[in-house]
DNA sequence: CATAATTACGTTCGTCGTAACCATA
DNA sequence: TATGGTTACGACGAACGTAATTATG
């Protein structure tokens, strides 16, 4: 499982609707439809109630949506924090440079 | 950038080494080094220093480092949670079938 | 010369999109 | 019959391993 997995997870289950979310991912039903499936298998947990006309979380859905959103919210904090502390050391040098000694 | 990319980075940061890093993976130097080198690409910093006989963490690559952790550890709790929260709901069941009313 | 990381290249696996399919309302 | 989700299948891209390359100590 991945990342992308995550999010394609959480488009659905916000949405509750397999083909606005794949609108919003910029992808089709097949591919998304085929990537939640794989997601619960890697689980072993079902995570949607798929009804002929209408899809609903199970309780581990719910559960794994909370979760799954923690996920992405790390990392794009992970990215945010590495990119500021390069910038900060270029700070740094920045100031150095303007105030040598 | 992808859960993999975190595992390589969190292996080599704590090896400080691409060969021991790769063998703990249980792949080869070269895809490891390629996949740090995306990395770094990808966050338009860099992470290691690398010196011909050494490598070391810059400091982005430290900041990196804890946060990759969170949100490793952030996916572990996703798939820990959702599977006991599937089987809280088969515990239910178990128990309404062993004293049904 | 040995060691450590990187690039070149061919293969394998994953992901996509199109199209066909099934099942309801 | 229209709609929504799922499989079938071929094409493209990503990741791997082997092997050759570069560069220090």
């Amino acid at each position: 499982m991945n990342l992308r997995h995550l999010r394609c997870f959480i488009a659905v289950a916000e949405e509750l609707h397999f083909g606005r979310a794949a609108r919003r991912l910029h992808i089709e039903q097949s591919p998304l439809s085929r990537t939640i499936r794989q997601m619960e298998a890697d689980l072993g947990v079902p995570l949607l109630n798929r009804l002929p006309r209408s899809v609903r979380l199970t309780p581990a859905g719910q559960v794994f949506l909370e979760e799954a959103r923690r996920v992405l919210l790390a990392f794009e904090q992970a990215q945010t924090k590495a990119r500021a502390a390069a910038n900060q050391r270029n700070t740094l040098r920045i100031a150095l440079l303007i105030r040598p000694q």
